[in-house]
DNA sequence: AAATACTAACCCCGGTCCTC
DNA sequence: GAGGACCGGGGTTAGTATTT
C-alpha cells in the first residue's frame, strides 16, 4: 500500500516508462543492444522513406536535430554523473522534460527533412509525430501504438491487450502492452475531460446569448422585461461528447510523454522525489527515459539521414560530436555514429 | 493513478400562482 | 386567460471523496 499520493503516481509512471521501454527493445540493460535491434526493426519495418527529398530543408532540419542531440546530453551527463539516489530522484524530474523535447526538436527535424514547414507548437508537433508513425500504420511499437476513438490502434496480432489492467499490474512481457494502451488512452481522456469542459462553458455562453437576442426581440416588440435567468453549466448530450471524441486524434507515445513533462514542470513535482519506495527505482526510471529516447532518436535519425543525403548528414553528426560530445565511451549520438553508417 | 462510491447540482416536467 | 415565475419530485450527471 503506497504511503501517500506520490509513492502511486510514482509507481504507475514507473510502470508506464518501463512498458515503453519494454516494448522498443525488451528487457535488455545494454543499450548498444536496444540499439542495435531498433535499427534492425527499422530496415524490416518499411518506415524509411526510399530516397531523398529534393525539398528538403537542410538547415533546418540539421538545428533541430542538434537541439535534439543537446538535450539528449543532458539526460546523459545526468546518467553519467549523478550517482546518489537523492540527486537521481530530483533529475528525473528535468529527465522527462528532456526526454519530451528531444522527441519534439526530432519531430520537427524530421518535417523540416520532408520539406514541410516546421510546427511551431506543441500541439502541431505531436500532431506530426502521430502522422509519421502511428497513422502510417503498425510495425514500429511502440511508436506505432496509438489510443483513438474507436480504441486500441495497431495493435500487432500476437497482442492480447486488456483495457482494465490495473496501473501498477507488474509490467512484463504480457502486460506491457495493455499498460502502454492503458496509458495513452488515460492520456487522451485527460484531453477529452478539458475538451468537454470548455464545449460546457461554449453552451452556456450560447444559451445565454440566445436568451439575450430573445429578450431584446421582446423589448423592441413592447413585452415586459423577463427576469435575467441563471445559467448553470449545461450538461453535454451523448452525441456532443461522441464529436469531441471523434474529433480528437489518437495519442501516441509523445503525448505520454508531454502529460508526464507538464505534470512534473507544472503540477506535482514532488512525484519523483517523494514517490520512490526505495533507492534503485529511481535509477530505472531515469534508464528507461534514456532507452526511449535514444531509440526514439535513432528512428528520426535514421529517417533524415535518408532525406538529406548521407553525406550532409554524417557531416553533421561529426562536426557535432567533435564540438560536444564529452564522454568515452560513446554515447547519445556519438555512439550512434556507426549504426547509421551500417545502413 | 484510476476505479468506485457518494453527494450535490442539475434537468425535466407538470402543476400552480401571479400579473398584465 | 396568456405568458411568465416558482415549486417540488424523479431521475441523471458532474464533482468530490474514498478505495484499490
Amino acid at each position: 500500500m503506497p504511503k501517500n499520493d506520490s509513492t502511486g503516481a510514482f509507481q504507475t509512471h514507473a510502470n508506464y516508462l518501463h512498458a515503453f521501454s519494454l516494448i522498443s527493445s525488451g528487457n535488455v540493460r545494454d543499450l548498444s543492444k536496444s540499439l542495435k535491434s531498433t535499427k534492425d526493426r527499422i530496415w524490416g519495418s518499411g518506415f524509411l522513406p526510399d530516397g531523398s527529398c529534393p525539398k528538403a530543408n537542410s538547415h533546418q532540419a540539421i538545428s533541430s536535430l542538434q537541439n535534439a542531440w543537446g538535450t539528449e546530453l543532458l539526460l546523459n551527463v545526468g546518467l553519467r554523473m549523478i550517482r546518489s539516489d537523492e540527486l537521481i530522484r530530483l533529475s528525473n524530474n528535468w529527465s522527462v522534460v528532456q526526454a519530451y523535447y528531444v522527441l519534439y526538436h526530432a519531430t520537427q527535424a524530421l518535417t523540416a527533412a520532408k520539406g514541410q514547414s516546421r510546427p511551431d507548437t506543441h500541439t502541431g508537433t505531436q500532431n506530426q509525430f502521430y502522422t509519421f508513425l502511428a497513422e502510417r500504420g503498425g510495425g514500429l511499437e511502440p511508436w506505432t501504438l496509438a489510443f483513438g476513438a474507436s480504441g486500441p490502434e495497431n495493435v500487432p496480432d500476437a497482442v492480447e491487450v486488456d483495457g482494465d489492467c490495473h496501473s501498477w499490474v507488474s509490467c512484463n512481457e504480457n502486460s506491457c502492452w495493455s499498460l502502454a494502451y492503458k496509458v495513452l488512452r488515460t492520456t487522451r481522456e485527460e484531453t477529452i475531460r478539458l475538451r468537454e469542459r470548455d464545449a460546457r462553458i461554449g453552451k452556456r455562453k450560447q444559451q445565454k446569448a440566445m436568451w439575450e437576442k430573445e429578450e431584446k426581440l421582446r423589448s423592441e416588440g413592447g413585452k415586459r422585461p423577463r427576469k435575467p435567468p441563471r445559467f448553470p453549466l449545461p450538461k453535454l448530450t451523448l452525441l456532443e461528447k461522441q464529436t469531441i471524441n471523434q474529433k480528437l486524434r489518437p495519442y501516441t507515445l509523445m503525448d505520454y510523454l508531454y502529460r508526464l513533462r507538464v505534470r512534473t514542470n507544472y503540477e506535482d513535482s514532488a512525484m519523483f522525489t517523494d514517490g520512490p519506495q526505495n533507492d534503485s527505482v529511481s535509477a530505472e526510471v531515469r534508464q528507461d527515459l534514456q532507452k526511449i529516447t535514444a531509440c526514439s532518436l535513432l528512428i528520426f535519425e535514421l529517417h533524415v539521414r535518408r532525406l538529406l543525403g548521407k553525406t550532409v548528414f554524417d557531416k553533421a553528426v561529426a562536426e557535432w560530436v567533435t564540438a560536444n560530445a564529452p564522454f568515452k565511451p560513446s554515447i547519445g549520438v556519438a555512439g550512434r555514429m556507426e549504426l547509421h553508417k551500417s545502413i
